[in-house]
Formats: structure tokens, sequence, C-alpha cells
DNA sequence: ACTAACGGGACAGCCCGTTTAT
DNA sequence: ATAAACGGGCTGTCCCGTTAGT
């Protein structure tokens, strides 16, 4: 009862409940990036982003939700920036294919942290439901972007006709996730490497 | 006389160090699968076990060190009885390559823990140095069994001269734990027949 | 033409203070009844109240500003509207008094919660002497208005001469807060029942 | 993973489970006494019996834990040493009921903390029902062994025959933890002579 | 070799108060 | 007068490691 009235200092900064929020975001993708989402605490995150506790209890109702949303936001942002949009916006898709998996040693400077989505989708998938069907859900789009590529390929007499399209989009992905995998756990960008001559080579093989 | 009674407590009663020290191991690889190193605490294998933790430290450091000892023993283990045996063993090392690969569905009963070496790999590779190397000399162990098996192909004139073994084998491996991941995350056995269609389809492509 | 759809949110929707002041302390009041004054949150009483924070500090100074105004406001008239008015009022007051006390267990529907007042006074006389003067100003107030039905009683016959009606009142209430306790610690209104007989027993054996 | 292998002193005192569980409960009863369960904070807990968290952490489950302790046995054999013992062993269980009362208030020389059972009751019944029942339990327990004092008295010829004793036992009960109640929330002794009187001169009522 | 008692840091959530901005 | 954003301390729990004692 006898608690103190605790004064505050200003705070010269301004409000920005957007700035903050996404500042919040992304120290939390970092964060998790590096050290996995129970590897990273929240004060890491705050001191990070700058932003105090209540702050971010404001906008989250805890490191679970800011969990998801990094999910849903952060790196679903990722993959449609990198996979679905650069698809959709291509005259000829199959180049566009071939060319985002050719900078993917490129694109991985930080081959020693993985795939922030692989990352988390194997951290979490048996012990959270939510980050399970979150993460399942980038996948299914990121797949679903290849098909579409590939359907159009199709369309354009660039790739041969009576594929299983869907199969052919998952094993891409498995494949790439699985190089970007052995690139980390070897702190060697080789297998990255190794990636874009086979997967190129293998989108190739699926001309008519 | 003397193994009476003991029923409801099948613990190793009396000292023997050796049955302690595996029962540890045992349990800490079951905790460790299911929840991933820092999710596993001590006191959970422990009681799994059957052993207090006074008991754990005259075997182990620690549960870093018993972490370290999951790898090297257990899955080492296993690593070795599924793939090094089989293909050193085998008269036609292509076919029991095939054969390991066609049984992945069935190996998989527990799809959605994955596989220990990626999940342990993925989790700890950029925390610890230790489980990094320990992990990356478990896929070297895994490859050159590959390699090895095809070399042997190439021998009986079973697979292609100038092929690049190493990065086959290398191949195979990304191919089929980026499959594994999928698998896990959309607790789908599906992507684990497709691994299979796929890989034993690739090994055939590999002949002459 | 003004008060049409707004049906979904009952709150105070236009500005309304002496409304919002009266929704604050109701649901104040339940929530402090239901977990006392520290088990209650502010937030909790705010969405109850449908009220946000700052309309609520415009009204009051604080949590404990609130829980002063929920002793001497809403728990000051209980006390007033259940014992000083109907005594003062009743031609009768030794009947009164005897009503009153037979409606205990009526009146203590929800008997599991207790009486407010002795809540409060037991959770908070040792720790915040603001909520100590307050509630033992209601109980002065309270035995106050039998001391003052007591002496009625005697001018009227009803009650024997030479008692000291401020330890008969005391005793009163002492034994009925003595029962409510039971009561409620028992989740069983047995002893409500019991302080009714009990009591009008007592009160009748005051006659001269 | 870089845990630092953190130094302990030696801690000269010995080991005394025993102690040190004692120690805990007495400090524990203290606090809660003074502040109620939930005003109780575990590091004064702690700090007051000299006590670690892992070692209070090892000894029990938690801070309900320890309330639930506290009640069984500090409370408890508070209950039992200050009325089934002096009532059972007592040749005339009459007069050692009325020494027990008349003591009333030189045992409540902290008058302003009032009766623990009764804080703890009225706190947490409605909040949580292990520490309803237990409390529940010692006011049966209490209630039995003015009920058995009371019936040997009938044997002796000192009580009325006709009476229900269970009844008279709760009243006993209810109209002394009133007057505890008034006197803590007044800061006075003066409600707990009244009781000494009124409860004395009562219990002389019930001889035939 | 093994058990039980103990030491103690780290962390997420809770929740009250305050300030900016309408 | 009201709403939203923000500041920040406190506390219980988790859990790893260590030592006295057998």
């Amino acid at each position: 009862m006898e608690r103190a009235t605790r004064k505050t200092q200003p705070s010269a900064r301004r409000r920005n409940p957007v700035e903050t929020r996404s500042r919040l975001l992304g120290a939390a993708f970092r964060e998790m990036h590096r050290s996995g989402f129970r590897g990273t605490d929240l004060d890491t995150i705050l001191s990070q982003a700058g932003v105090t506790k209540g702050a971010m209890y404001h906008h989250f109702g805890g490191k679970q939700a800011i969990g998801y949303a990094v999910v849903d936001e952060v790196i679903g942002d990722m993959t449609r920036e990198r996979w679905v949009e650069p698809l959709a916006r291509a005259e000829d898709p199959i180049a566009a294919l071939k060319a985002i998996f050719s900078g993917a040693s490129a694109d991985f400077a930080d081959f020693d942290r993985g795939c922030p989505l692989q990352n988390l989708s194997l951290e979490m998938s048996a012990l959270d439901e939510g980050f399970r069907t979150r993460t399942a859900q980038l996948f299914r789009v990121w797949r679903g972007a290849i098909v579409e590529a590939l359907r159009r390929g199709q369309a354009q007499g660039q790739v041969a006709e009576g594929l299983d399209l869907e199969e052919e989009a998952e094993f891409l992905i498995a494949a790439y996730e699985g190089y970007i995998q052995l690139a980390k756990n070897a702190r060697d960008s080789a297998p990255l490497k190794a990636a874009e001559r086979r997967l190129v080579r293998h989108i190739e093989s699926l001309r008519p």
C-alpha cells in the first residue's frame, strides 16, 4: 500500500505505436534467429528494441504472442518478398525461379544462422501447436508460389506437361532446406553452392 | 531368491554403474527427442531413469555432458546401425541403399518428432560448438557411408563413372532431411512417402 | 432517435461522469467482494465497467482511492440501507432488529463470499490505516444503529434497564460476523441459520 | 550454454533439514500473520528464515505448498496446544474451557494481527479450495474439542442436559472470532475483554 | 556409488501508475 | 473527459549445479 509514486523521466522520444511495434518485432526476429525462440529472453528483445516491458505488454500478450507475430508478419513478409511476389510479377517465371535459387548463397550471408522458418518450425512444431500451424501455413504459401510459377512455365512451354507440380515444388523446398541445414551445421557455405547448382539444374531438367 | 518382489520399481536398485549410465542416456535421448535439449530438464531425465542427481553426477559432468554423450553414443549408434553397417555389409550396396530409403516412412513411425540428429543440429549448432562439431561429425560419417556404397556400386557397374560421389551423397542427405522436416512440421507422413519415391528414383538415375 | 443501436455496448458511451463513476464503484465492489482488494486488478475493474484507465484516473486517484470510495460509499450505503434506516424508521425497533437478523441467511444468498465489510476489514486493517479507519467507522455506525434501537426498546419497555447497550450491540455484531465467517469457510448456510436462531433468541432474552 | 560455474561459499552452517524446514514454516507463519498469504513474498520468508530459494524448493513445492503446511502444521499445532490438549487433559473440562477464554486478551498480545486461522480462512476461502478445506478442518477440530469438553461437563453434572452441544460450541467459536475481528479492526483490546466476560458468563449459563 | 539437502541465478508475467494526444 | 501508449518494479517459478553425509 505504501508504494511510492515513482517519478519517470519524460522519455524524450515521441510516441509512435507503429514504430514501437515494428521495433519489437524486428528485435524479436533477430534474437529468435540467433538463439531460437526459447533461447531468447524478453529483456534482450526489449533492450535491443529500446522498448520497456510495459510498452511491449501493451502491444503483445506475451512472449508467445510476439513469437507468433514474428512468424506471421516478419517471416511471412520475407517469404512473400523473396518468393511470392517475384514469381508472381515475373514475365518469365522459370527464369525468376532459377534466379532466386541462384542467389541462395548470397542471400544467406549469415549461413551459420540457417533459415528462420526452418529453425522455428523444427524447434517449436512438437511443442506448440500455434507455431506449428503458422509455420506450416508459410510452407504452403511458399510451395504455392512455386507451383504457380511452374504452372505458368507449362503455359509458356518451358516446363513439361504431366508433372505433379505440387510434388516438384515440395521437392525443391525439401532439398533447399536440407542444404541450408547442412550449411548451418558445417558453418560452411559449400552446401549452399551445391544447392544452387543442383536445384537450378533440376529445374532445367523439367523442360519438355 | 534375490530377484523377487522387484516389480514396482524396475530400476537398477543395486549398484550397477553400467546400467545406470545407459538408463540415463536412454531417458535423456527420449526427452531430448521430444522437447529438444534446452526444453529437457534434468529432473525429468532423472526421474524417468530412476536415478538421483548425485548418481548422475558421477557418470556425467552435467547436462551438457549428457547431451554430448547422447549425440556420440545414442544417435551415433543409430547412425551406424541404420546406415554404416547395413551398407558396409551388403553384397549389393545400391540395393541396400535403396532399401534404406524405402523404409523411411516405416522407420519414422513417430514422424512428428523428426530426425534426432537434425533436431539437435539445428537447435544447438549456433549456440554450442561442442554440439555443432559432434553433429557435424555424424553427418560426415553418414555421408561417408553413402559415398562408400556408391563407390562400390561403381565398382560393380551399377553406378555411372564421373560422378562427384561426395556431392551425390550430400544431396541425398539434404533432400532426405528436408522431407523429414516437412513431415514433422505438417504432422503428415506424406512427405516421407514422397522422399521414398523421389530418392529411390534418383539413385536409379545414377546408373551408367 | 438517439438511443437506437446501442445494444452491444451498454456502457456509458457519451460522456457521463456520474454514471462512469458509479459504474467504476460497482465493478470495483463486485471484484473486491470476490477476490479481496489486493486480489483485484485494476484492468479487470476497468473492463467490467467499460471504462478506460485514463477515464478512471479523472475520477479517482488510483486503486487505493477506489477502494476507499467503495468502503465509504458502496459498503457504507449498504450498511445504512440494511441497518441504520430500517432501525431508525421502525415504530417497533426491537421487532425490526429481530427481523433483520432473521433475514440473515436470505440476505446472504452468496454466503460463500462473506460479508464485504468483514472481508475488507480483515484483509486490510493491518496493512493500510486508511482502510482500517474507514471500516472501523462503519462498524461504529452499525453499532450505533443497534444501540439506538435498543435504547428505544428500553423506552418502550421492551428491553430491560441496566444493560450496557454498547456492549450488547457489540456482542450482536461480533457473533453475527463470526457466524458469517464460519458459513463462508464451510460453504454452508447452516451457520447463518444458527445465527438467526441464536441472535433472535438473545434479543428476546434482553426483555425486562 | 556458457553458464559459468559459479562458486559458492561453503555456508558455515551445518546441514539440518528438520530445522531448515521448521525455520521456513516459522518465518512463513509470521509473515502470513502479518500480511496475509498473498501479501507475503517468498524472498522475505527466505531472508527471515536464512534459507535460500533452492533449499526451500527442496522442502516445498512452492508458495502454495508452504501456505498449506503453515495451516496444517503451525496453525494446527497452535490449535491443538491451545484447545485440544488442555481440554482433553483437564480433570475439570469446564473450568479449563473458561480458563482458556479468560486468557484471550493475554494470548492476543498482538491483537492488531488478529487470529491467524480467521485471517487465512477469510482471505483464501473463496480463492483456493485447498486453503478452504484445511482451515475448515481446523475449525472442526476446534469445535470438536469444545464439544468434548462440554460432554464431559455433562457427565460431571456441570452442564445441563438437553443442549445441542455442537451448536453451543459453534456459538462460542463464532462469537470469539467475531470479537477478535473487532479488536483487530479497532486496534483495541477492549473487544477481547468483552469476549472474556461474555463467553465465560455464557458457559456458566449452561449449568443445569 | 549414491542420496538428500542446499545454493542461487535467470526469466516471464503481472499489474499499478503516468504521460501524450484527442 | 476519455483513449491509447508507455514506464518499470516486483515476485513466483524453473532449473542447473554443488556439497555434506552415508
